[in-house]
DNA sequence: TCTGGGGTCCTAGGACCC
DNA sequence: TCTGGGGTCCTAGGACCC
């Protein structure tokens, strides 16, 4: 047993936008997400598309995030929509702007478009009794600003907030929860399967349940220095997640270790081993773009190409210096492809990811360095000009307007989904 | 009836250096 | 000459999240 008294003792709140995507598009058609059937899908032209949200009475008849377009039954009551990637994040940003009416910014953490946490230990006495009446208070006025409900869990600890959030105030028709330390043998450990918790998927699940581990508390009974030796690291999280210990304060956010930025695309169809290239120069000549922007060049890039049927290659090259643009990464990508792809064969998934980044305005001209380079370089800050008045798809390579190129199809998707 | 897209973190093993 | 060992960088691959 843990002397809780030593942990943290805060008052964090999880906060979950309820089938945010199918609700913010149910209100944008001036529909009530809950009573409307209505899936957004990846893209409706695609049977194969997977279900990113779907609204509760839709989830009533067996249809949940990842399912398939093709399990939705045809039905005139069922909506199946596209994404608007800009209306979604517009919502998400009004509503992040009204929970940081009640916290200073750096208690505040956005953990994805539908998910945030705040840390009201400080400020809730401001507005509110208690945690949980911060809680109802700032639930109803999302509602009332956006007709979005939310979940909300609390916790002594941002992980307790999570699981409250997940695990219980979901289930309830308030939507909200409260978890403390001496919550968690009741509430957390006859948790079962083990993915239920957040951090454990089917993988871990399987490798725990071989050691007869099931239910959480079984994980939170059992000796840590194994889980330490047949897991490392991970070993120890499970077992502190397990007795509801988590000693991150919002406040101190953990630096990022490898930041990445990246692109991949599944394809529309089955592409020959030739017109990858225009794809693949597509992705780098994106992922530059986002990199420039933000004044950072990458030293490490990486791809992925995936066959048709299965299987793939990835590869990731660094450079001492760092790569600065796309024909030099094409090329170096397109030799090793020429060199080791199963060129007969087709492809269908394809990305490039850029780390490693260095900060560009600290870069020290090479003296050695080929004037072509710098004349590219040169170029593309150009183009970038352009891009940044007259939009990303502005400047387009001539290759693709080829058959081969995506970037008209994709003209108007944010974020890979049709905007 | 294959296929969303964007991320982060961890580990193991090899190369290379002192 | 069968021998040391630690640090750092790099790559491949696995796992998980929303």
């Amino acid at each position: 047993m843990y002397d809780y008294y030593q942990c943290n003792a805060r008052d964090v709140l999880c906060i979950d936008l309820k089938s945010f995507f199918a609700s913010v598009s149910c209100i944008e058609k001036g529909l009530n997400p809950l009573t409307t059937k209505l899936a957004v899908v990846g893209d409706t032209k695609r049977q194969g598309s997977v279900v990113l949200a779907a609204t509760p009475p839709l989830k009533a008849l067996g249809i949940k995030t990842g399912s398939r377009l093709f399990e939705i039954p045809h039905r005139s009551d069922i909506y199946i929509i596209n994404p608007s990637m800009l209306k979604y994040i517009q919502v998400s940003s009004r509503i992040s702007a009204i929970a940081l009416q009640y916290v200073a910014p750096e208690d505040f953490h956005q953990y994805s478009i539908d998910e945030f946490f705040m840390d009201i230990t400080d400020s809730y006495h401001l507005f509110a009794q208690t945690p949980s009446h911060m809680a109802r208070i700032l639930q109803q006025e999302i509602y009332n600003k956006t007709q979005i409900f939310s979940t909300i869990g609390i916790g002594s600890n941002p992980l307790l907030a999570k699981l409250a959030m997940d695990l219980e105030a979901k289930r309830t028709s308030e939507g909200v929860a409260e978890w403390r330390y001496h919550d968690v043998p009741r509430k957390l450990w006859d948790v079962e399967p083990l993915t239920e918790m957040w951090g454990i998927n089917k993988r871990t699940e399987k490798k725990l349940n071989k050691k007869g581990i099931f239910r959480i508390g079984d994980l939170a009974h059992y000796p840590v220095e194994y889980l330490k030796r047949d897991f490392g690291i991970l070993g120890v999280d499970l077992h502190l997640h397990a007795n509801g210990i988590d000693e991150s304060i919002i406040r101190q956010p953990h630096v990022i270790k490898g930041k990445s930025y990246g692109k991949s695309q599944i394809l529309m169809r089955d592409y020959q081993f030739h017109e990858l290239k225009t794809v693949i120069s597509e992705q780098i000549d994106e992922v530059f773009y986002r990199v420039r922007e933000k004044k950072l060049y990458p030293t490490t890039i990486a791809f992925t190409v995936g066959y048709a049927d299965k299987g793939g290659i990835h590869k990731q090259f660094t450079k001492k210096d760092y790569f600065t643009s796309t024909m030099q990464v094409v090329s170096l990508i397109w030799r090793y492809l020429e060199e080791y792809a199963e060129t007969d064969r087709l492809f269908r998934t394809v990305g490039v990811s850029f780390s490693n980044l260095r900060d560009s305005r600290l870069r020290q001209m090479n003296l050695f360095e080929a004037p072509e380079e710098v004349k590219r370089e040169i170029i593309e800050s150009y183009l970038d000009e352009l891009r940044r008045k007259y939009g990303k798809e502005i400047v387009m390579r001539a290759s693709s307007l080829t058959e081969s190129g995506t970037l008209r199809l994709r003209k108007g998707l944010i974020a890979g989904h049709k905007g």
